[in-house]
This record gives structure tokens, sequence and C-alpha cells, in this order.
DNA sequence: TTGTATGCGTTATCAT
DNA sequence: ATGATAACGCATACAA
């Protein structure tokens, strides 16, 4: 919490070299003039005393600082590094700084997070999703800052969304399946309580079956966040009760691969006996012996996008980047 | 950048509640006397006006931030959403905000964060390895908040180090297929020049195989970041060339996951045509049709220890956390 | 081109 | 228990 009190400060800069603060303070923004000979006399003070110029005294200044909040619902999913990554990258070309926290798919862990991010003053927040707490939404309308959502749009934005609709994803892939000549249709999922965005796919996947005159036929649902284990064991748990399904929609790659695994070990033949479906095209779901097909998301574009919406002060707006199907070779 | 300015500030506050600036201070850090009339007096105002104080007058004032600096090489390898899983479920029980950034590996990156992370006088910099650049270094000693550097031991720490070691882990490996009966002993590997832990492993390895009296029969190295496709790519590549292999050991599990896929495709028997054996005991792993042979490493315990190290204000240590080595069916 | 003075929103040190 | 007031380190008018 507490700190070496005695650093070196910008006033011992110009001390050192012999000239006024706000001299430094110009020679080291690049900002202002000063001559060629002082900025050598500070650049060698500031290289002898070891000086890092203090940000928190700088924000407080100039009222206003560099960065960006991005609170995403968990990193053990790969979705949100990708989604990150694409933020940061070009956040850091415009000398902006990123700065993550993990909610748990918790809306109370959310608006803490909000609140405890909000006192230091970002120039923007970005948030995974359209669903937050009231009291979430309200501190962030009132902060004034740019607010941006992330990979959904199927709901009403505070301000800037950018992502694609899970809800026509689901319906895509149901339609995806009927058309592959699937009719005993099943469900593999997780938590959807929590993961709103799951929950909108698997409530377009029924749409999409309504709509080629099917019901799902049944559906497995673990109560704890999607891994490859959930998967293997929800697929399992499914065929035991219906042996005669004929296609099984999982609630994303991470649960398909765990149901491909079990296919793979009980020596279920794909997409002979059974096709399978998963969703964000996963790299590693591309090097299975038969790749499994899926439904590719623009994670990194997610992110990059929305940055720029932000840098280049764009008018709040609903950004659409869609989705594409991708076959494989386990349907 | 900039910042709508009329935001509600403590003064603002102190006068709809009638009460001094510094009344309100002490009834928001509950820090002083009031009495509880007075409290509710405040805390009515602050919830009235929608009050979110700015943790940055506060630092300034106070010299002395709660904030945590970690800096990971990637997100996309889940061995680091672990640690950091480990340390901010630690530092948020003690009030201090963690902020993440990438440094993608690569040594100039980390040394522009840490002189941007340090400009907001973090209590501690954290950092994955103990290798970093000159220039790093000499900030993090210059900066007076405690450095912990995470996940290896092989070296010499600024300051608190926590994990275990890579060489030893990759003794004990090619020690384990040794004992398995194992002789035609090859290694595919990732990006040893900017993954010094994964470079430390493998000369471990060596090591283990000199102590056996055997030499590495052959080697693939990509020169990526690990990944499935990497791993399985470079099993085949090294098939190609030598037929009579009879273990692969893996920088990682990914890269292991990769191989096993290709034997899986290619219809080679594991562990009976070869055995194959990764590092880190990755989730995923262990619900492959075969579990993997691999290394459980104490990736989320790190993160914990490190954080409680720092928040007990412990001296300068190395704390070796150690690592298992774990059968699975390809060995 | 350069220096001086004021203010940013808090915390902390004094009095009262 | 409470209220003035002086830092905190820097940016920024403004003056020189």
């Amino acid at each position: 919490m507490d700190q070496k009190t005695s650093l070196i400060t910008l006033t011992d800069v110009a001390e050192a070299a012999g000239v006024g603060e706000s001299t430094v303070s110009r020679v080291l923004r690049n900002h202002g003039s000063f001559s060629e000979k002082t900025r050598m006399r500070v650049m060698e003070a500031v290289e002898r005393l070891g000086y890092v110029p203090n940000r928190i005294a700088g924000a407080l200044a100039s009222t206003g600082t560099p960065l960006v909040a991005i609170l995403v619902p968990s990193l053990s999913n790969i979705v949100f590094a990708d989604l990150m990554s694409g933020i940061t990258r070009t956040l850091e070309a415009r000398q902006r700084q990123a700065v993550f926290a993990v909610t748990d798919y918790d809306p109370e862990k959310e608006e803490a997070l909000v609140a405890a991010v909000l006192a230091w003053r970002p120039a923007a927040v970005m948030l995974v999703g359209l669903e937050h707490s009231e009291g979430t939404r309200r501190m962030l309308r009132a902060s004034g800052c740019r607010i941006v959502e992330l990979l959904d749009i199927d709901g009403e934005p505070l301000d800037i969304a950018v992502g694609f609709s899970h809800r026509a994803a689901g319906r895509e892939t149901a339609a995806r399946l009927v058309a592959a000549g699937r009719s005993k249709i099943a469900y593999v999922g997780h938590d959807l309580e929590r993961d709103t965005r799951s929950a909108k796919r698997f409530s377009g996947f029924l749409e999409g079956l309504a709509a080629a005159g099917l019901t799902l036929a049944a559906r497995e649902i673990c109560d704890a966040p999607s891994s490859v284990g959930a998967g293997k064991a929800g697929l399992a748990a499914l065929l035991a009760r219906h042996a005669d399904l004929d296609a099984v929609y999982f609630s994303n790659d991470d649960m398909a691969l765990g149901g491909y695994f079990h296919c793979l070990a009980v020596g279920l033949s794909v997409p002979g006996d059974l096709s399978l479906i998963g969703f964000n095209a996963l790299d590693i779901c591309r090097h299975t012996p038969q790749p499994i097909a899926s439904v590719l998301t623009p994670r990194i574009e997610t992110g990059q996008r929305a940055a720029e919406l932000f840098l280049n002060d764009a008018p709040a707006q609903t950004l659409d980047l869609g989705f594409t199907l991708i076959p494989g070779g386990t349907l």
C-alpha cells in the first residue's frame, strides 16, 4: 500500500538541469517549444537521476487518463484472450493503456470492478455482453466516459456495441444440422444462467429447430463453466439416456471437444453415428483427427474495431461483425 | 484521453451534506472519528449525488496506491490465466487491485510496460520468469516497490521469486522416460529464444539423458509460439526423418496434444509405437482418450503464494513450490 | 524559449 | 467530533 516517499520528482530534474519545472514538463511530453540545448540538458538529468514521471500527478493535473478498462468474464476461455489481444494491439498504437480485470461471469463482481475502475477515471470502459446490473449501468452512465460492450448485439447497448448476434448463430446452426439431414438433435451445454450469450445461442437454436418443424430431442446442461471434461461427461450422460440421437449441438468448442473425445474413446463413428457441432472455431479443434464443425466468431476483429471506434470518438452505435459457419469433418 | 470535467467531487458532497471536506473523507474511508448522525448525512449525500471517489487524487495525496501490476508473456496459454487467477483471488481479499498487461515474450515490450506501469506507482510489480532486460531491472530496483518474479527459480531473483525449477523438471522427465525403458528419445519444441523457461526444461532434459548415458535421438523445433498445430506438424516432420523413435518429449502440453492428434490421425499406437510426454498437465489433456503423461505445475498456487508474500511484507526470498510427474496413458 | 503561479481532488495535520 | 489548510507532483495559462 505504501511507497518509498523519496522518489525523484520533476522538480528534482528541473533543479539538476538548471531549468524551470515547466520546461522539463514540455521536453518530456515533447509539447510546446524549447531549444535543443535545453532538451539535451533535461534528458541528461532525467537519465542520470533515473526519473520516472508520476502519472498520478499528471492525470490529476490534466484531468484525464490514457487508461482503458477492460472487464472480461473469464481468462480460461481463449475467446477472451483473443478479444483482449485485438483491443490492446489497437490501443497501444495510439498510446492508450489497457487495464484488465476478470468478472467470473458474476454481475455483482462486475459491478464492484466497475466502481473500482471508474475511480481511476478511465477514458473508456469495455465490457463483455449487454447484460449488466442496474448499479453498473447507472455508474457507467454517470461516469461520462465511453462505454463499449463487446461480443454481443442482441439487446440494448449503453453506448457503443461491437460483436454479432448469438441468437442468429444458434438459429443458423440448427438450420445447418437440418440441412445435413439430421432430425434427432440434442444439446449439451453449460451454465445458462451466467453465460447469457450461450443462453441466447441456445434459444436461437430452438427457434431454428422450430422453423424446420423440429423440436429438441434431448438436452444435458451442466451447472458449471464450460470445459472439455464437462462436454465429455455431458455427451456420455446424454447418450446413456438417448441412444438414437443423430446430432449434438454443444454450447461451445470446449464442450464439443470433450464430446468428440468421448466418441473417440467409446468408438462412436463421427459423423456416421453422430454429428457434432460447436461454437467459436477454436484453433485446437482444427487439429483433431477430424476437424470439428463450428461457428467462426470475429474475436480479434471485435477487439480491434471496438478500440478503433473509441479512439476515433465515434458516435454511439451497434456494429455487427457477423459470424461464419465452418464445416469440419464431424457433420 | 479527456474527461467530462464536471464530475461530482468530495467538495460537492461536503457542501450538500453541510459538513467539512475532511469529515466526508473520514466517513468514506471509515477512518478517524465522526458521529453516526453525520455519517448518515454524508452517505445520503454521496448516494444522492452519485459520488465516485477520485482515486487519482487520493493516491497523490496519500502517496501510495493499492495497485499491483502483473506482466505475463501471453494470454493464449492457460497457464498464465491460472497464475493470474491465483494472484487476483488473494489480492482481492485484501483490497488490492490487480492490473494486467501482456509482454508477448518480448523483453523490449516488457521494459516498455514496466516503465508504463511504474508511472502509476504500484505497490508491487509481478513478472514471469527471471530474465529481464538491464533497463527493466534498473527501473524496478529504483522504483522502491516490491518485485515478484513468478514460475521460475533457476536464476538470480530481484526480490521475491515463487515457482519451481524448469531445469529439474526437464531432468526428471528424461529420467522418467529412461525408467520406462525408452532409449530413442526425441524432442519437439517451440521458440527457445523467447520462452526461456522452455529452454531451461530442454537443457535439463538433455542433462537427464546424459546422466543415463543417452543422447537426444532427434529434435524438431519450430520458431513460433507453442500451439497444437505446431506440435502436430512438428511430430509429423520428425517422424518423416526418424521412423525408429520410441519416445518424444514436447515443450508443453499444447505441443504434446498436437503430437497425440497426429498419432491418432495416422494410426500410430501410443505408447506401443511411441511414448509421449508433455508439460503443465493441462486439464484438456486429462480428457483425451488416453490421458497424456505430463508434469503438473503449481500455477494457481504460485499466484497465491506470491501474492501472500507480498501482502505479508515478507523479506526477499525464493520459494520453490516443486512439480509432480503424472503418468497418463501415453507412456 | 523559458520561468512563475495556480489548480487538479484528495489526504493528513493541525487546531478548535 | 469537526473544520481549515497545507501538501502531493504535475500541467498549463500567463508573463517575461
